[in-house]
DNA sequence: CGTTTTCATTTAACATGTTAATCATATTTG
DNA sequence: CAAATATGATTAACATGTTAAATGAAAACG
């Protein structure tokens, strides 16, 4: 069920996130809120990819991309052609994303698609050779880029991070998601 | 000018799952397009946030809230009210998307504005108590998720992660962007 | 074999990210 | 002070994230 909303006034739904974290900040004594806050450990990943990002954003603009239209390309490059279940988990997007990508790259005549005979719900995508050129006039900005921060930061320090990165994935891959069997809203009488 | 906007007839079908195709990039040798692309610092930073996020999500939308708004919330339980711009700051949001969330916060009587009268531009936002038993309600389930991934991961491998990820914000922070003359699209002649 | 179930993808609906434009108020200038 | 400029906040317009539902096709069942 939906949960409808006529699209006027606000509005609920939601996903959500965040939290917490150690720390070093909060105001005193009486009673941390919560907790750090700035320190929480999803903030600091949406700071650090935003850091590394913008940059990329700049010469991926400037060419009609925007960077989840630049990760689909880009993965396209590395298959010959492939399912759209498995490029959107090799691009990391959802479903309803991709689908909506891949008709904008359609149109513009960067990717092709078609259907596997032996199952007409399998889509198969591959990328045109428009879109390779596109890459290919983009990946130098991109790989300068790339460059500079990798310098910038450190090859070593660079490695190290995927690595905790990497580990951090693995550690919460088995990690079972909570119940969910609390209030429906902030209308809660609890509250 | 925003990017693009197709938005035609329908559309393909098909999909895929599993099964053949490679593994994670490279089709042989041919021509390595750019650079390892699953190895992208981008990539490995969504994907580590993704699976700590989704955790959050659940008790979240539990409580109707979106993790944004729960960033707001919560910064503002560590004052006692707060400019506008100041909270876009704290709570790592841009502009347009805080004005939205304000507005629907507002609307549910979770948070309060006003003005200040010594320059009617700025706006001033406080939780409400309606607000704070809010926050009250999910931070329990918010701390439980966060101390089971710090004992997962580690409590000194967490540490030393966000010490790299604020080390490659500060690395970034003075990296001049770059300066966008390119081509405005991929219709350009060079293509 | 027809019905049910599963599967791949898309569509729907709403919230946010992102850049540009607009509005109102303040500040600076001529 | 009036006009120009700057600033804080919101609105506009489009793209994506996110969850749920719908669609069409294949597989499982009976």
């Amino acid at each position: 069920m939906p949960m409808k909303k006529p699209a006027k006034e606000s509005g609920r739904r939601g996903s959500a996130t965040s939290s917490v974290v150690a720390g070093t900040d909060a105001p005193d004594a009486s009673q941390m809120p919560i907790r750090g806050f700035s320190r929480s450990l999803p903030m600091a990943l949406l700071r650090a990819r935003e850091a590394v990002m913008r940059h990329f954003r700049v010469p991926l603009r400037a060419h009609g991309l925007t960077e989840q239209q630049w990760r689909i390309l880009r993965a396209l490059t590395s298959f010959e052609s492939i399912e759209v279940t498995e490029l959107a988990r090799v691009a990391y997007l959802l479903g309803p994303s991709l689908s909506r990508i891949l008709r904008d790259l359609e149109e513009r005549r960067l990717i092709e698609r078609r259907t596997l005979k032996a199952d007409l719900r399998r889509g198969i995508v591959s990328i045109t050779p428009k879109g390779l050129r596109l890459i290919e006039a983009v990946a130098p900005s991109s790989e300068a880029i790339y460059a500079e921060i990798t310098r910038r930061y450190g090859a070593d320090r660079l490695a190290e991070l995927q690595d905790l990165l990497h580990a951090l994935e693995t550690s919460l891959a088995d990690m079972p998601l909570p119940n969910g069997d609390s209030v429906a809203d902030e209308n809660d009488a609890s509250l």
